[in-house]
RNA sequence: GUGGGUGUAGCUCAAUUGGUGGAGCACCUGGUUGUGGUCCAGGCGGAUGCGGGUUCGAGUCCCGUCACUCACCCCA
Protein backbone atom coordinates (compact mmCIF):
# COMPACT_ATOMS: atom_id res chain seq x y z
CA UNK A 1 0.00 0.00 0.00
CA UNK A 2 1.29 3.13 -1.35
CA UNK A 3 -0.52 5.54 1.27
CA UNK A 4 -1.77 4.72 4.63
CA UNK A 5 -5.40 4.98 5.59
CA UNK A 6 -7.10 5.85 8.95
CA UNK A 7 -7.80 2.95 11.49
CA UNK A 8 -11.24 2.75 12.36
CA UNK A 9 -12.25 3.92 15.76
CA UNK A 10 -8.72 5.97 16.00
CA UNK A 11 -9.63 9.12 15.19
CA UNK A 12 -6.75 12.03 14.07
CA UNK A 13 -7.71 15.66 13.29
CA UNK A 14 -6.12 17.94 11.49
CA UNK A 15 -4.24 21.12 12.70
CA UNK A 16 -7.70 23.40 13.04
CA UNK A 17 -9.33 21.18 14.67
CA UNK A 18 -6.85 20.17 16.86
CA UNK A 19 -7.35 23.85 18.27
CA UNK A 20 -10.92 23.53 19.04
CA UNK A 21 -9.75 20.16 20.94
CA UNK A 22 -6.98 21.86 22.78
CA UNK A 23 -9.29 24.80 23.59
CA UNK A 24 -12.07 22.37 24.99
CA UNK A 25 -8.88 20.52 27.16
CA UNK A 26 -7.46 24.05 28.29
CA UNK A 27 -11.31 24.95 29.11
CA UNK A 28 -11.92 21.64 31.20
CA UNK A 29 -8.62 22.07 33.09
CA UNK A 30 -9.16 25.89 33.67
CA UNK A 31 -12.82 25.29 35.10
CA UNK A 32 -11.30 21.77 36.94
CA UNK A 33 -8.48 23.27 38.79
CA UNK A 34 -10.49 26.46 39.35
CA UNK A 35 -12.84 24.46 41.55
CA UNK A 36 -9.64 23.21 43.33
CA UNK A 37 -9.62 19.59 41.96
CA UNK A 38 -6.03 18.24 41.66
CA UNK A 39 -4.68 16.50 38.63
CA UNK A 40 -3.79 12.91 38.50
CA UNK A 41 -2.57 10.53 35.07
CA UNK A 42 -2.34 6.73 36.02
CA UNK A 43 -0.93 4.38 33.96
CA UNK A 44 -2.44 3.41 30.93
CA UNK A 45 -2.81 -0.29 31.69
CA UNK A 46 -4.52 -2.12 35.00
CA UNK A 47 -4.64 -5.76 35.88
CA UNK A 48 -7.14 -7.36 33.93
CA UNK A 49 -9.04 -9.23 37.07
CA UNK A 50 -8.95 -5.48 38.44
CA UNK A 51 -10.60 -4.09 35.73
CA UNK A 52 -13.18 -7.19 35.12
CA UNK A 53 -14.47 -8.06 38.54
CA UNK A 54 -17.95 -7.55 39.36
CA UNK A 55 -18.74 -9.84 36.88
CA UNK A 56 -18.43 -7.18 33.81
CA UNK A 57 -17.19 -10.05 31.36
CA UNK A 58 -18.81 -8.62 28.31
CA UNK A 59 -16.23 -5.58 28.48
CA UNK A 60 -14.46 -4.99 25.25
CA UNK A 61 -10.98 -4.89 26.67
CA UNK A 62 -7.97 -4.89 25.14
CA UNK A 63 -5.15 -6.58 26.47
CA UNK A 64 -1.29 -6.37 26.58
CA UNK A 65 0.99 -8.74 25.15
CA UNK A 66 4.71 -8.90 24.16
CA UNK A 67 5.37 -9.34 20.36
CA UNK A 68 7.73 -11.94 21.07
CA UNK A 69 5.92 -14.12 23.98
CA UNK A 70 6.16 -17.16 23.51
CA UNK A 71 2.92 -19.16 22.33
CA UNK A 72 2.85 -21.05 25.59
CA UNK A 73 3.34 -17.85 27.93
CA UNK A 74 0.52 -16.75 29.60
CA UNK A 75 -0.88 -13.61 28.53
CA UNK A 76 0.43 -10.27 30.96
CA UNK A 77 -2.10 -9.95 32.79
CA UNK A 78 -2.68 -6.12 32.25
CA UNK A 79 -5.27 -4.59 29.72
CA UNK A 80 -6.03 -1.07 28.17
CA UNK A 81 -7.93 1.16 30.67
CA UNK A 82 -11.37 1.14 29.63
CA UNK A 83 -12.70 4.38 31.71
CA UNK A 84 -11.06 6.51 34.35
CA UNK A 85 -13.10 5.75 36.97
CA UNK A 86 -11.74 1.81 37.97
CA UNK A 87 -8.13 3.29 37.70
CA UNK A 88 -8.94 5.79 40.22
CA UNK A 89 -10.44 3.70 42.55
CA UNK A 90 -7.45 1.32 42.71
CA UNK A 91 -4.85 4.76 42.93
CA UNK A 92 -6.87 5.93 45.90
CA UNK A 93 -6.86 2.83 47.27
CA UNK A 94 -3.59 2.12 46.59
CA UNK A 95 -2.02 6.05 47.68
CA UNK A 96 -4.64 6.14 50.68
CA UNK A 97 -2.08 6.67 53.35
CA UNK A 98 -0.54 9.41 50.99
CA UNK A 99 -4.14 11.24 50.14
CA UNK A 100 -6.08 14.01 52.04
CA UNK A 101 -9.93 13.24 52.66
CA UNK A 102 -12.01 14.28 50.96
CA UNK A 103 -9.52 13.92 48.07
CA UNK A 104 -10.77 15.71 45.14
CA UNK A 105 -8.76 15.11 41.30
CA UNK A 106 -9.53 15.73 37.84
CA UNK A 107 -7.69 12.98 35.15
CA UNK A 108 -7.80 13.61 31.23
CA UNK A 109 -6.70 10.51 29.48
CA UNK A 110 -7.25 8.67 26.44
CA UNK A 111 -9.00 5.15 27.29
CA UNK A 112 -9.69 2.40 25.14
CA UNK A 113 -12.55 -0.13 24.13
CA UNK A 114 -12.46 -2.37 21.07
CA UNK A 115 -16.28 -1.62 20.37
CA UNK A 116 -17.66 -1.41 17.15
CA UNK A 117 -17.07 2.54 15.94
CA UNK A 118 -19.95 4.74 15.09
CA UNK A 119 -19.84 8.55 15.09
CA UNK A 120 -19.19 9.93 18.36
CA UNK A 121 -17.96 6.24 19.46
CA UNK A 122 -14.41 4.93 18.96
CA UNK A 123 -11.99 2.65 20.36
CA UNK A 124 -9.33 5.56 21.37
CA UNK A 125 -10.50 8.36 23.26
CA UNK A 126 -10.52 10.93 25.85
CA UNK A 127 -11.92 11.58 28.65
CA UNK A 128 -12.33 14.07 31.23
CA UNK A 129 -13.19 12.96 35.34
CA UNK A 130 -13.87 14.77 38.21
CA UNK A 131 -14.32 12.72 41.33
CA UNK A 132 -14.34 13.14 44.87
CA UNK A 133 -14.30 10.78 47.35
CA UNK A 134 -13.97 10.22 50.97
CA UNK A 135 -13.06 7.81 53.62
CA UNK A 136 -15.83 5.91 55.40
CA UNK A 137 -17.97 8.78 54.21
CA UNK A 138 -18.93 11.29 52.15
CA UNK A 139 -21.12 13.85 52.31
CA UNK A 140 -23.72 14.79 49.99
CA UNK A 141 -23.43 17.71 48.62
CA UNK A 142 -20.42 16.92 46.86
CA UNK A 143 -23.23 15.22 44.13
CA UNK A 144 -24.20 18.71 43.66
CA UNK A 145 -21.07 20.41 42.93
CA UNK A 146 -19.60 17.78 40.29
CA UNK A 147 -22.73 18.34 38.37
CA UNK A 148 -22.60 21.78 38.51
CA UNK A 149 -18.72 22.11 37.89
CA UNK A 150 -19.56 19.85 34.51
CA UNK A 151 -22.30 22.43 33.82
CA UNK A 152 -19.84 25.20 34.31
CA UNK A 153 -17.67 23.57 31.92
CA UNK A 154 -20.46 23.52 29.51
CA UNK A 155 -21.14 27.32 29.71
CA UNK A 156 -17.46 28.05 29.06
CA UNK A 157 -17.63 26.34 25.20
CA UNK A 158 -18.89 27.62 22.44
CA UNK A 159 -21.39 24.60 22.40
CA UNK A 160 -25.00 24.28 21.86
CA UNK A 161 -27.20 23.58 25.41
CA UNK A 162 -26.37 20.57 27.31
CA UNK A 163 -28.24 19.12 29.52
CA UNK A 164 -27.38 17.45 33.03
CA UNK A 165 -30.18 14.99 33.35
CA UNK A 166 -30.31 13.24 36.91
CA UNK A 167 -31.37 10.06 38.21
CA UNK A 168 -31.28 7.68 41.37
CA UNK A 169 -30.57 4.45 41.57
CA UNK A 170 -32.25 3.70 44.21
CA UNK A 171 -35.32 5.27 43.97
CA UNK A 172 -35.80 3.41 40.71
CA UNK A 173 -35.06 0.01 42.34
CA UNK A 174 -37.01 0.92 45.21
CA UNK A 175 -39.82 1.78 42.64
CA UNK A 176 -39.26 -1.54 40.56
CA UNK A 177 -39.41 -3.47 43.79
CA UNK A 178 -42.32 -1.83 44.93
CA UNK A 179 -44.06 -2.78 41.74
CA UNK A 180 -42.98 -6.33 42.31
CA UNK A 181 -40.12 -6.64 39.43
CA UNK A 182 -37.71 -9.54 41.02
CA UNK A 183 -35.27 -8.54 38.85
CA UNK A 184 -34.72 -4.37 38.71
CA UNK A 185 -31.71 -4.41 36.51
CA UNK A 186 -33.51 -5.64 33.50
CA UNK A 187 -36.45 -2.96 34.11
CA UNK A 188 -33.68 -0.40 34.35
CA UNK A 189 -32.09 -1.54 31.14
CA UNK A 190 -35.82 -1.71 29.44
CA UNK A 191 -36.83 1.94 30.39
CA UNK A 192 -33.44 3.07 29.42
CA UNK A 193 -34.73 2.55 26.18
CA UNK A 194 -38.28 4.32 26.15
CA UNK A 195 -36.46 7.19 24.02
CA UNK A 196 -35.92 4.94 21.43
CA UNK A 197 -38.57 2.06 21.22
CA UNK A 198 -41.83 4.08 22.98
CA UNK A 199 -43.62 3.51 25.56
CA UNK A 200 -45.63 0.31 23.86
CA UNK A 201 -42.30 -1.57 22.68
CA UNK A 202 -41.08 -0.97 26.22
CA UNK A 203 -43.98 -2.00 28.26
CA UNK A 204 -43.78 -5.52 25.65
CA UNK A 205 -40.05 -5.78 27.25
CA UNK A 206 -41.15 -4.84 30.37
CA UNK A 207 -43.36 -8.13 30.71
CA UNK A 208 -41.36 -10.29 28.48
CA UNK A 209 -38.04 -9.70 29.43
CA UNK A 210 -38.08 -8.16 32.94
CA UNK A 211 -41.40 -10.42 33.90
CA UNK A 212 -43.77 -8.00 34.94
CA UNK A 213 -46.89 -8.07 35.59
CA UNK A 214 -49.07 -5.36 32.83
CA UNK A 215 -50.25 -2.83 35.79
CA UNK A 216 -46.40 -3.26 36.82
CA UNK A 217 -45.29 -2.44 33.57
CA UNK A 218 -47.40 0.35 32.89
CA UNK A 219 -46.76 1.94 36.68
CA UNK A 220 -42.75 1.83 35.21
CA UNK A 221 -43.37 3.27 32.48
CA UNK A 222 -45.40 6.18 34.07
CA UNK A 223 -42.26 6.43 36.78
CA UNK A 224 -40.08 6.67 33.81
CA UNK A 225 -42.05 9.67 31.92
CA UNK A 226 -41.53 11.90 35.40
CA UNK A 227 -38.76 14.80 34.50
CA UNK A 228 -38.89 18.53 35.96
CA UNK A 229 -36.29 20.87 36.18
CA UNK A 230 -37.62 21.60 39.88
CA UNK A 231 -38.95 19.12 43.19
CA UNK A 232 -41.78 18.75 41.32
CA UNK A 233 -41.05 15.52 40.55
CA UNK A 234 -41.31 13.96 43.69
CA UNK A 235 -45.27 14.92 44.00
CA UNK A 236 -45.17 13.26 40.83
CA UNK A 237 -43.84 9.76 42.33
CA UNK A 238 -45.74 9.82 45.15
CA UNK A 239 -48.64 10.24 43.11
CA UNK A 240 -48.07 6.41 41.54
CA UNK A 241 -48.60 5.30 45.15
CA UNK A 242 -45.79 2.67 45.13
CA UNK A 243 -44.20 2.05 48.47
CA UNK A 244 -40.63 1.04 49.32
CA UNK A 245 -37.83 1.97 51.85
CA UNK A 246 -35.31 2.18 49.14
CA UNK A 247 -37.52 4.56 47.06
CA UNK A 248 -38.19 6.84 49.87
CA UNK A 249 -34.55 7.27 50.55
CA UNK A 250 -33.68 7.99 46.84
CA UNK A 251 -36.71 10.19 46.12
CA UNK A 252 -35.32 12.57 49.36
CA UNK A 253 -32.16 11.89 47.55
CA UNK A 254 -33.13 12.83 44.37
CA UNK A 255 -34.79 15.82 46.05
CA UNK A 256 -31.62 17.24 47.65
CA UNK A 257 -29.73 17.21 44.32
CA UNK A 258 -32.16 19.22 42.10
CA UNK A 259 -33.20 21.36 44.43
CA UNK A 260 -29.88 22.80 45.18
CA UNK A 261 -28.56 22.33 41.69
CA UNK A 262 -31.94 24.58 40.47
CA UNK A 263 -30.77 27.19 43.80
CA UNK A 264 -27.04 27.54 42.36
CA UNK A 265 -27.86 26.98 38.20
CA UNK A 266 -31.37 27.11 37.76
CA UNK A 267 -31.75 25.13 34.37
CA UNK A 268 -28.30 23.09 34.26
CA UNK A 269 -29.89 20.36 35.91
CA UNK A 270 -33.18 18.25 35.54
CA UNK A 271 -35.08 14.88 36.71
CA UNK A 272 -35.09 12.79 34.85
CA UNK A 273 -36.36 9.64 35.84
CA UNK A 274 -36.02 7.12 32.38
CA UNK A 275 -32.24 7.29 32.86
CA UNK A 276 -30.25 4.72 33.64
CA UNK A 277 -27.41 4.22 32.42
CA UNK A 278 -23.61 4.65 33.79
CA UNK A 279 -21.41 1.42 34.73
CA UNK A 280 -22.90 -0.89 37.47
CA UNK A 281 -20.77 0.27 40.01
CA UNK A 282 -22.92 3.49 40.88
CA UNK A 283 -25.17 3.00 44.08
CA UNK A 284 -27.33 6.53 44.56
CA UNK A 285 -27.42 9.42 41.75
CA UNK A 286 -26.59 8.93 38.37
CA UNK A 287 -26.27 11.81 35.39
CA UNK A 288 -26.56 11.62 31.80
CA UNK A 289 -25.72 14.91 29.56
CA UNK A 290 -27.47 15.13 25.93
CA UNK A 291 -26.79 17.75 23.75
CA UNK A 292 -30.08 19.90 22.81
CA UNK A 293 -30.57 18.97 19.37
CA UNK A 294 -27.96 16.59 19.19
CA UNK A 295 -29.75 14.14 21.24
CA UNK A 296 -28.68 10.94 18.96
CA UNK A 297 -25.29 10.80 20.03
CA UNK A 298 -26.49 9.75 23.79
CA UNK A 299 -24.74 11.04 26.64
CA UNK A 300 -21.31 13.42 26.36
CA UNK A 301 -21.09 13.32 29.90
CA UNK A 302 -22.32 10.85 33.13
CA UNK A 303 -21.54 9.37 35.99
CA UNK A 304 -22.88 8.64 39.71
CA UNK A 305 -22.49 8.60 43.48
CA UNK A 306 -20.66 4.74 44.08
CA UNK A 307 -20.37 3.71 47.56
CA UNK A 308 -18.49 0.46 47.32
CA UNK A 309 -16.20 0.82 44.05
CA UNK A 310 -12.90 1.23 46.13
CA UNK A 311 -12.17 -0.39 49.19
CA UNK A 312 -8.92 -2.44 50.69
CA UNK A 313 -11.68 -4.37 52.43
CA UNK A 314 -11.06 -2.93 55.91
CA UNK A 315 -11.64 0.70 54.81
CA UNK A 316 -14.46 1.63 52.39
CA UNK A 317 -13.92 5.04 50.24
CA UNK A 318 -17.66 5.95 49.05
CA UNK A 319 -17.23 8.43 45.92
CA UNK A 320 -18.94 10.65 43.92
CA UNK A 321 -17.56 11.71 40.15
CA UNK A 322 -18.44 12.51 36.37
CA UNK A 323 -16.85 11.91 33.30
CA UNK A 324 -17.19 14.27 30.05
CA UNK A 325 -16.72 12.44 26.72
CA UNK A 326 -14.24 14.84 25.47
CA UNK A 327 -14.01 13.26 21.70
CA UNK A 328 -17.75 12.37 21.50
CA UNK A 329 -18.38 16.15 22.31
CA UNK A 330 -15.51 17.29 19.55
CA UNK A 331 -17.09 13.96 17.19
CA UNK A 332 -20.46 16.42 16.90
CA UNK A 333 -18.89 20.00 17.43
CA UNK A 334 -16.75 19.38 14.23
CA UNK A 335 -18.57 16.49 12.76
CA UNK A 336 -21.54 18.73 12.57
CA UNK A 337 -19.61 21.66 11.72
CA UNK A 338 -21.04 23.20 14.71
CA UNK A 339 -17.97 24.93 15.86
CA UNK A 340 -14.48 25.54 14.10
CA UNK A 341 -11.10 27.56 14.87
CA UNK A 342 -10.05 30.91 13.42
CA UNK A 343 -7.41 29.98 11.93
CA UNK A 344 -5.29 27.11 11.48
CA UNK A 345 -1.88 27.37 13.15
CA UNK A 346 -0.86 29.71 16.11
CA UNK A 347 1.06 32.20 14.08
CA UNK A 348 -0.84 35.44 14.58
CA UNK A 349 2.03 37.25 12.37
CA UNK A 350 4.02 35.87 9.32
CA UNK A 351 7.20 38.22 9.10
CA UNK A 352 8.04 38.35 5.11
CA UNK A 353 11.67 37.52 3.92
CA UNK A 354 12.56 40.51 1.39
CA UNK A 355 15.46 38.45 0.31
CA UNK A 356 17.57 35.66 1.93
CA UNK A 357 20.52 38.14 2.80
CA UNK A 358 18.32 40.02 4.84
CA UNK A 359 16.30 36.94 6.59
CA UNK A 360 18.23 37.89 9.67
CA UNK A 361 16.33 40.58 9.87
CA UNK A 362 13.10 39.13 9.65
CA UNK A 363 14.36 36.80 12.36
CA UNK A 364 14.89 39.69 14.55
CA UNK A 365 11.82 41.40 14.05
CA UNK A 366 10.03 37.94 15.04
CA UNK A 367 12.04 37.76 18.20
CA UNK A 368 10.84 41.37 19.29
CA UNK A 369 7.20 40.21 18.49
CA UNK A 370 7.29 36.83 20.58
CA UNK A 371 8.95 38.55 23.43
CA UNK A 372 5.82 40.46 23.72
CA UNK A 373 4.29 36.97 23.14
CA UNK A 374 2.65 37.90 19.91
CA UNK A 375 2.60 34.00 18.04
CA UNK A 376 5.25 34.74 15.02
CA UNK A 377 6.50 33.21 12.14
CA UNK A 378 9.19 33.84 9.47
CA UNK A 379 8.22 33.23 5.63
CA UNK A 380 9.91 30.10 4.56
CA UNK A 381 11.44 31.36 1.88
CA UNK A 382 11.99 34.59 0.30
CA UNK A 383 9.23 34.44 -2.64
CA UNK A 384 7.26 37.38 -4.18
CA UNK A 385 5.85 39.04 -1.54
CA UNK A 386 2.48 37.95 -3.08
CA UNK A 387 3.17 34.19 -2.87
CA UNK A 388 3.91 35.52 0.95
CA UNK A 389 1.49 36.60 1.50
CA UNK A 390 -0.86 33.90 -0.02
CA UNK A 391 0.76 31.84 2.72
CA UNK A 392 -0.32 33.68 5.08
CA UNK A 393 -3.60 33.93 4.05
CA UNK A 394 -3.90 30.16 3.60
CA UNK A 395 -3.48 29.42 7.19
CA UNK A 396 -5.68 32.12 8.43
CA UNK A 397 -2.55 33.92 9.69
CA UNK A 398 -4.01 37.79 9.88
CA UNK A 399 -1.34 39.68 10.06
CA UNK A 400 1.88 40.42 7.42
CA UNK A 401 4.62 42.13 8.85
CA UNK A 402 7.17 43.68 6.23
CA UNK A 403 10.42 44.57 7.17
CA UNK A 404 11.60 48.13 5.90
CA UNK A 405 14.19 49.11 3.27
CA UNK A 406 17.47 50.24 5.20
CA UNK A 407 16.29 53.66 6.82
CA UNK A 408 12.36 53.07 6.03
CA UNK A 409 10.22 51.83 8.49
CA UNK A 410 8.73 48.77 9.29
CA UNK A 411 4.67 48.14 8.18
CA UNK A 412 2.21 45.63 8.87
CA UNK A 413 -0.76 44.93 6.78
CA UNK A 414 -4.08 43.35 8.10
CA UNK A 415 -5.08 40.70 5.78
CA UNK A 416 -8.64 41.26 6.30
CA UNK A 417 -9.27 44.89 5.79
CA UNK A 418 -5.86 45.13 3.45
CA UNK A 419 -5.02 48.14 5.43
CA UNK A 420 -1.32 48.28 5.58
CA UNK A 421 0.54 51.14 8.04
CA UNK A 422 4.22 51.45 9.57
CA UNK A 423 4.56 49.99 12.70
CA UNK A 424 7.56 49.37 15.18
CA UNK A 425 7.94 45.64 16.50
CA UNK A 426 8.62 47.05 20.23
CA UNK A 427 5.08 48.79 19.98
CA UNK A 428 2.59 47.30 17.74
CA UNK A 429 0.14 44.61 19.09
CA UNK A 430 -2.61 43.11 17.34
CA UNK A 431 -6.34 43.42 19.19
CA UNK A 432 -6.57 40.86 21.51
CA UNK A 433 -9.04 38.90 19.65
CA UNK A 434 -6.55 37.89 17.02
CA UNK A 435 -3.34 37.25 19.39
CA UNK A 436 -4.50 33.62 18.99
CA UNK A 437 -6.66 31.28 17.53
CA UNK A 438 -10.22 31.73 18.61
CA UNK A 439 -12.94 28.78 18.31
CA UNK A 440 -15.91 30.16 17.71
CA UNK A 441 -19.85 28.82 16.57
CA UNK A 442 -20.62 28.75 13.36
CA UNK A 443 -24.22 29.94 13.09
CA UNK A 444 -25.62 28.05 10.64
CA UNK A 445 -28.16 30.95 9.30
CA UNK A 446 -25.33 33.22 8.13
CA UNK A 447 -22.73 32.46 5.48
CA UNK A 448 -19.46 31.51 5.84
CA UNK A 449 -17.35 34.87 6.98
CA UNK A 450 -15.00 36.04 3.86
CA UNK A 451 -11.50 37.27 4.35
CA UNK A 452 -12.01 40.51 3.29
C1' G B 1 -18.95 -8.71 18.40
C1' U B 2 -23.87 -9.31 14.72
C1' G B 3 -26.41 -7.42 10.34
C1' G B 4 -27.18 -3.62 6.17
C1' G B 5 -25.27 0.41 2.90
C1' U B 6 -21.01 2.69 0.70
C1' G B 7 -15.58 3.04 -1.20
C1' U B 8 -13.53 6.52 -8.56
C1' A B 9 -8.04 12.89 -8.51
C1' G B 10 -6.60 16.61 -2.23
C1' C B 11 -12.50 17.59 -2.02
C1' U B 12 -17.70 16.86 -4.31
C1' C B 13 -19.27 13.75 -8.02
C1' A B 14 -19.58 11.59 -13.57
C1' A B 15 -18.41 7.15 -16.74
C1' U B 16 -24.48 4.22 -21.72
C1' U B 17 -25.93 -3.79 -21.77
C1' G B 18 -18.49 -5.33 -18.68
C1' G B 19 -15.07 -2.28 -24.29
C1' U B 20 -8.37 2.57 -23.65
C1' G B 21 -11.50 6.66 -16.64
C1' G B 22 -14.14 12.68 -17.08
C1' A B 23 -15.88 17.46 -14.77
C1' G B 24 -16.15 21.29 -11.06
C1' C B 25 -13.54 23.05 -6.93
C1' A B 26 -8.55 22.96 -4.99
C1' C B 27 -3.36 23.12 -6.41
C1' C B 28 0.91 24.95 -9.76
C1' U B 29 2.60 28.52 -13.74
C1' G B 30 1.83 32.93 -16.47
C1' G B 31 -0.92 37.60 -17.56
C1' U B 32 0.54 41.01 -12.84
C1' U B 33 9.11 42.79 -13.01
C1' G B 34 8.19 41.26 -5.73
C1' U B 35 1.69 43.07 -1.92
C1' G B 36 -3.01 37.78 -1.64
C1' G B 37 -8.34 37.02 -2.55
C1' U B 38 -11.52 38.62 -8.70
C1' C B 39 -10.80 37.61 -13.93
C1' C B 40 -8.29 35.22 -18.27
C1' A B 41 -4.93 31.44 -20.34
C1' G B 42 -2.22 27.14 -19.62
C1' G B 43 -0.63 23.00 -16.55
C1' C B 44 -0.02 19.01 -12.74
C1' G B 45 -3.00 15.43 -10.99
C1' G B 46 -5.73 8.66 -10.65
C1' A B 47 -1.83 1.43 -10.71
C1' U B 48 -10.75 3.18 -9.79
C1' G B 49 -9.40 1.31 -0.95
C1' C B 50 -6.37 -3.35 -1.03
C1' G B 51 -5.87 -8.70 -2.61
C1' G B 52 -7.67 -12.56 -5.52
C1' G B 53 -11.23 -14.66 -9.21
C1' U B 54 -14.50 -14.85 -13.87
C1' U B 55 -13.62 -12.75 -18.96
C1' C B 56 -10.48 -11.64 -25.19
C1' G B 57 -11.43 -7.33 -22.01
C1' A B 58 -13.50 -5.43 -15.07
C1' G B 59 -14.49 1.15 -12.07
C1' U B 60 -18.66 -1.94 -13.66
C1' C B 61 -19.69 -9.18 -12.12
C1' C B 62 -17.95 -12.82 -7.87
C1' C B 63 -15.03 -13.84 -3.21
C1' G B 64 -11.97 -12.05 0.64
C1' U B 65 -10.01 -7.98 3.30
C1' C B 66 -9.65 -2.92 5.14
C1' A B 67 -12.09 1.69 5.87
C1' C B 68 -16.38 4.84 6.36
C1' U B 69 -21.46 4.77 7.74
C1' C B 70 -26.34 3.07 9.87
C1' A B 71 -28.95 -0.36 13.16
C1' C B 72 -28.19 -3.91 17.29
C1' C B 73 -25.06 -4.63 21.61
C1' C B 74 -22.76 -1.42 24.86
C1' C B 75 -21.59 3.16 26.30
C1' A B 76 -18.20 8.82 26.60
Amino acid sequence: MSRPGPLSGFPEFLPADRIVEQHVLDTVRRVFELHGFASIETRAVEPLEQMLRKGEIDKEVYVLRRLHAPADEPDSGLGLHFDLTVPFARYVVQHAGQLEFPFRRHQVQKVWRGERPQEGRYREFTQADIDIVGRDTLAFHHEVEVALVMAEVFRALPMPRAEILVNNRKLAEGFFRGVGAEDPPAVLRAVDKLDKLGPSRVAELLQAEAGLSAGAAERCLALAGIRSADTSFVAAVRALGVEHPLLDEGLAELEAVVAAAAARMPGAVVADLKIARGLDYYTGTVYETRLVGHEDVGSICSGGRYDALATDGRTTYPGVGISLGVSRLLGVLVGRGLVRATRSVPSCVLVAVTDEASRERSEHVAGVLRARGIPTEVAPSAAKFGKQIRHADRRGIPFVWFPGAAGEPDSVKDLRSGEQGQADAGTWSPPEADRHPRVVRVDPTTPEEGTR
